[in-house]
RNA sequence: GGGCGUAUAGCUCAGCGGUAGAGCACCUCGCUUACAACGAGGUGGUCGGGGGUUCGAUCCCCUCUGCGCCCA
């Protein structure tokens, strides 16, 4: 039965343009949202599924309360992950020296081992061509799942409305000094041979080794001070040894020479309270660079640079010009070209020749800064990259990030200390170039002089009106293509953004900035943002940034954060370890509505353990409000929702009742709190079906002439009909399938479309305490009990029955009498006593003796 | 080492000053004119440990411990 619906009611949706944004609306009457665009090379699995449920659960709840809500969805195809998919898939590399060949067709059979060469427009187009197919499957899921989203307003980070934001931002940053180019020592992946930012960095343990190496004191009679060092082929860059002021080991070092071991180089001894004095020996070797500690020490120690270690992660071919004695430059000799793990091997087989090391490497761990994506520890290059400031270098700019972040409402709010740890521990502006190939390229170029030296100083800019533009392919103003790479000529800018860069503008991008300034008045700044929490550090904090400089307002008002799904032993779930749940596979087994139930029941920020049979109940709930429905819907001919009909007790309490949940359900979604407004939804929903549905079933067949007049008939069949209308409208934000379902089974148009039901309704039978329904509820649950434990069917008689229990239940239980009477197929005596020794109802019954 | 969260029934979670709640699981019963992919009834907990505040603490405060995440 509910099979079909999500295919049959998406088709309709998008047929009918039932989520479409209405544009000539005023900013009060819009919601807008802002919603991570997946990565369409990656994979989804159920936690994805979850997060945008949770987005969808508002959208609904808004445009039910007369928004008109603003809901693109965007696809996040540019970067690394696609070119990772396009060289598997393929079968292929970039490589940006080889020229265009518009015949190029990918090989038949892609061998990952053997990758063809290809320029870098052609795997371009690979990648474009890829994306489509991947965006074509994202989509189909989304609207399985029944996202109401505009897809009229859809974009994707590689697109020309992105380039255009992208590029045009970026001219902006760098006009106002936000945007800069430096020669710095940047944090490198040798695998993936580009940069990579703070915001990307993974600390992981790692297996090393400590080596004890001497370093030599010439014209001393004292023996050779040992270090420790973990990267001992970095002896060949060494520029300092380092110890902490307060160390009194070394404190007659301070101010001396040694000569490093195997290359047999003059380095001073110095000192800074960075050195740990409880780690190895406690002093350390200074290398340009090992690490990040390194960097430091050159900075504020004015050291020199010694890079050994190339782009490639590969000790460089050509001798440095500070090992050009005899001695060091055969020792390098040994090294160059190797990686850095058979360097180190070599340079421990030299240490040992030379006896310079002392003892065998001690085996330890330790942490080590990883690109996320990758599985080799990153190097330290000093390269030219383009930044961003974000605050990492400036106290006043951080300040006001965190005053941003004041202004956005958290749910939950804890996660605000999120964002406020990760802008008070930046250590460094916001790299935004990578060396890649798919993405968004910088619109730069460099002129050159007539040497063909590049002069990065002064660098060529395109007006706003000339963007997109690619420097690979587009000559700069004033210059033609011929010039290209000529003296007197140009260079373009060989790099792309990040892609944190380009959908850090994502509020921009989807809202039409300065391309369609009226759709952007009406939508920016918006009112809500989702994510789950890992990316708090980087698209959430990156679109803050974004809008600061560029808007000076906070990009939205709400940022709501999901937590993860997490497998049944609370581990996060990743391809690695295999326990990643395909969200194809639960959709297709549960349905959507089922899948929407257990995402609404992981409440904001919280991780939620996945487990199969919690999918059951929610398609246990979609089944039962199809089977309720078509209940009440055989009760009420055409549509009789009159309220002033309403006048059992028992009805009236119902109502009364109904109206209390509709203002907690309203007021728990205001808060964002779509848990709490599914709970007592349901909750409210089963007493229906179990209690009151049971109750008054006799009554509202009204084939009963002689115990149950008229006006009950009409009054139980109006209150069913009131209770479902509003009940299906309730949970229409969580069940949009069934739910649809049922409503077209008697009224018009979609009930996502209707209102969000009001206490007043319900007319003024709501007005009712609740308690006539509460007593008698539990006079029938007393009934069934005690058939029950007599091991009888629900349909036995009862003889005789007695409720009994304090004066104010036993007379709201009395009060329905006569649907007692019937649900509980009382055929003699039914009595009410009250006796205030009890504190609840208590019934005794006596089952009529079987025929 | 710092920050944040969390600890309640076998499991997943509500409750957050006034005699412990739900769903799942489990047990028993029942094919009843919305529903057997169902319904009804039931079993099950010194609310992580220790202090404190209070007439009263699962709830507030302190502390310890476990677990998770983020950052060093």
């Amino acid at each position: 039965m509910l099979e079909g619906l999500e295919q049959r009611w998406s088709e309709q949706w998008a047929a009918d343009g039932t989520y479409a944004f209405d544009r000539t609306r005023p900013r009060a009457e819009v919601y807008s949202i802002d919603t991570p665009p997946p990565t369409v090379s990656g994979s989804l699995h159920v936690g994805h599924v979850f997060s945008y449920t949770h987005t969808d659960l508002i959208a609904r709840y808004q445009r039910m309360r007369g928004k008109t809500v603003f809901y693109p969805m965007g696809w996040d195809d540019n970067g690394l992950p696609t070119e990772r998919r396009v060289q598997n898939y393929y079968g292929v590399r970039c490589d940006p020296s080889l020229a265009y060949d518009p015949d190029f067709t990918p090989p038949e059979k892609p061998d990952p081992k053997k990758q063809v060469p290809i320029s870098r427009p052609n795997f371009v187009e690979l990648c474009e061509r890829l994306v489509l197919e991947d965006e074509k499957v994202f989509e189909d899921l989304w609207r399985t799942l029944g996202l109401s989203v505009d897809w009229a307003q859809h974009y994707t980070t590689i697109g020309e409305k992105a380039q255009t934001a992208s590029q045009r931002a970026f001219l902006r940053n760098f006009a106002r000094g936000e945007a800069y180019l430096q020669e710095a020592p940047t944090l490198w992946d040798v695998t993936f041979q580009t940069a990579v930012a703070q915001a990307e960095l993974e600390a992981r343990d790692y297996p090393g080794a400590y080596h004890r190496i001497g370093f030599g004191r010439p014209g001393t009679d004292e023996g050779p001070v040992f270090v420790e060092t973990t990267r001992p082929e970095l002896v060949a860059s060494v520029v300092a040894l380092i110890a902490h002021p307060d160390d009194e080991r070394y404190a007659d070092l301070f101010g001396t020479t040694v000569t490093s071991p195997v290359y047999g180089v003059e380095v001073p001894v110095l000192a800074h309270p960075a050195a740990e004095m409880d780690k190895g020996a406690g002093i350390a070797m200074c290398c340009t660079f090992g690490d990040l500690t390194d960097v430091t020490w050159w900075r504020e120690l004015d050291l020199p640079v010694r890079t050994v270690i190339g782009r490639d992660g590969r000790f460089t071919r050509e001798t440095p010009a500070w090992l050009a004695s005899e001695k060091a430059s055969a020792a390098y000799g040994r090294v160059a070209g190797k990686t850095v793990f058979s360097a180190r091997e070599e340079t421990v087989t030299m240490l040992r020749e030379t006896s310079e090391m002392e003892g065998d490497p001690k085996p330890t761990q330790r942490m080590a800064n990883f690109y996320e994506k990758g599985d080799k520890p990153l190097e330290v290059v000093a390269t030219r990259q383009w930044y961003l400031r974000n605050g990492g270098r400036d106290r006043g700019l951080r300040a006001e990030l965190v005053g941003r972040g004041e202004e956005i409402t958290w749910v939950p709010p804890y996660m605000k200390s999120r964002y406020d740890n990760w802008v008070g521990g930046l250590n460094g502006d916001w790299l935004i170039s990578r060396q890649r190939f798919f993405g968004i390229p910088f619109p730069v170029w460099y002129p050159l002089d007539d040497e063909g030296q590049p002069d990065y100083a002064h660098p060529l800019m395109p007006t706003e009106a000339e963007l997109p533009v690619d420097p690979s392919t587009d000559a700069p103003r004033g210059f033609d293509e011929a010039q290209r790479g000529k003296p007197g000529g140009f260079l373009g800018d060989p790099d792309v953004m990040d892609t944190w860069a380009t959908s850090s503008l994502t509020p921009q991008i989807a809202g039409g900035w300065e391309t369609d300034p009226d759709l952007f008045e009406r939508v920016f700044p918006m009112d809500l943002c989702t994510q789950a929490h890992d990316i708090i550090r980087t698209w959430l904090f990156s679109r803050v940034v974004r809008a600061h400089h560029e808007q000076g307002v906070s990009p939205w008002s709400h940022a709501l954060v999901s937590g993860f799904v997490v497998d049944p032993d609370r581990k996060k779930m990743s391809k690695s370890k295999g326990n990643v749940v395909v969200p194809t596979d639960i959709l297709e087994k549960f349905g959507a509505d089922a899948v929407r139930w257990r995402a609404a029941t992981a409440r904001p920020g919280l991780d939620s353990p996945f487990d199969e049979s919690q999918m059951k109940v929610g398609r246990r709930l979609a089944m039962k409000v199809l089977n309720a429905s078509k209940f009440v819907l055989g009760r009420v001919d055409g549509a009789t929702t009159d309220p002033f009909a309403v006048v059992d007790p028992v009805d009236c309490a119902l109502l009364g009742r109904l109206e209390t949940v509709i203002r907690r359900a309203t007021d728990a979604f205001d808060a964002y709190d779509y848990t709490t407004a599914l709970e007592v939804t349901e909750r409210f929903f089963w007493e229906f079906c179990d209690d009151y549905v049971e109750l008054v079933k006799e009554r509202s067949y009204g084939d009963d002439a002689d115990s149950v007049t008229a006006a009950g008939t009409d009054s139980a069949r109006a209150t069913l009909a009131l209770a479902l209308d509003a009940v299906l409208r309730l949970l229409a934000p969580f069940l949009p399938y069934v739910t649809e379902e049922v409503w077209s089974w008697w009224r018009e148009g979609s009930i996502h479309q209707h209102a969000w039901p009001k206490g007043t309704d319900l007319g003024s039978a709501a007005a009712a305490a609740p308690g006539v329904l509460e007593a008698s509820a539990a006079a029938l649950a007393g009934m069934r009990g005690a058939k029950s434990q007599a091991k009888a069917s629900m349909r036995a008689e009862l003889a005789s029955a007695t409720v009994r229990g304090p004066e104010n239940l036993v007379r709201g239980a009395e009060a329905a009498a006569r649907d007692l009477r019937a649900s509980g197929r009382v055929t003699g005596d039914l009595t009410f006593d009250v006796d205030d020794s009890l504190t609840e109802i208590v019934v005794e019954a006596h089952l009529a003796d079987p025929a």
